[in-house]
DNA sequence: TCTAACATTAACGTCAACGTCAACCTTTGC
DNA sequence: GCAAAGGTTGACGTTGACGTTAATGTTAGA
């Protein structure tokens, strides 16, 4: 089967079921379909998104605040896909591409400034690391 | 002069007074000097590590809790220098050298998991704005 | 020396990011 | 077909990381 209910989404991506209902209520992530009675039924492509957010969250520390911020560019995107029969004004469509590239601009450029800060931190690190192995050294001839 | 007060180090690290006083309360930073009235002497010791912490904290997401962790290594190693001139024994010295080894391992590989997974994130920016680049190109020929 | 400007502690307030509990409804396995 | 297991929606509780305010003391400069 291809549907996970929420135990198993929450297995998967290490998450309690009442952070995944969070994320969907501050619309992080997308509202599953649901059974007759009520229950979420998820896709493989929301665990992904998960684990995405986990990452996120976790590895670059970024709040939930931000981390919607990027979600929603990649909304933005899909939308636009699915309006693509439509015809939507294509200065419009245009207009929309650029401000998606000026945000995206802003993303990257903050991630290479966040590696940077942590190439240093890494060095910080490896430079206390030599100065302890050498103390060891004094010990163990 | 080479002392600062509370309000100086504020503006230089772009901490709040409060923040600054909340993270010595956590023992986050040394505690500084204080003069006969009881206000507090900074030095530029203390600017440069808070700016450290903040680093930590805004770039690498580190919780206060983490941010604690390293700080105590740091603080091992000061304090084994303190106590060089009396004669501690060396296997109790060789005991904490390799136990800061041991934190300082963890700290690594965890700063390494970190920025692999950062590199991902970054590509899959990189991928987003190749399409977003693309589908500029179809407007703007 | 006296006052305006800044410091200190203590205590309560706030906001994000969930945890927990209750009351109730669905599913599932025997 | 029925009980146990698991799901749903509120709603209130908690924790970390500070903000804010009050009451009071200290410094610096005219």
């Amino acid at each position: 089967m291809n549907k996970y209910k929420i135990d198993d989404v929450a297995k998967e991506s290490g998450l309690t079921k009442r952070t995944i209902r969070y994320y969907e209520e501050l619309g992080l992530l997308e509202a599953p379909e649901r059974t007759e009675g009520g229950m979420r039924l998820y896709t493989r492509e929301h665990i992904e998104h998960l684990k995405q957010i986990v990452n996120a969250r976790d590895v670059l520390g970024f709040s939930l605040q931000e981390i919607q911020d990027f979600v929603r560019i990649r909304e933005e995107l899909e939308g636009r896909k699915q309006v693509y029969g439509q015809t939507v004004e294509d200065a419009q469509q245009l207009q929309q591409l650029l401000e998606i590239q000026t945000s995206l601009d802003a993303q990257i450029r903050m991630i290479e400034q966040k590696m940077e800060k942590m190439t240093e931190f890494r060095q910080e690190l490896d430079r206390i690391y030599t100065r302890v192995t050498d103390g060891i050294k004094k010990f163990t001839p």
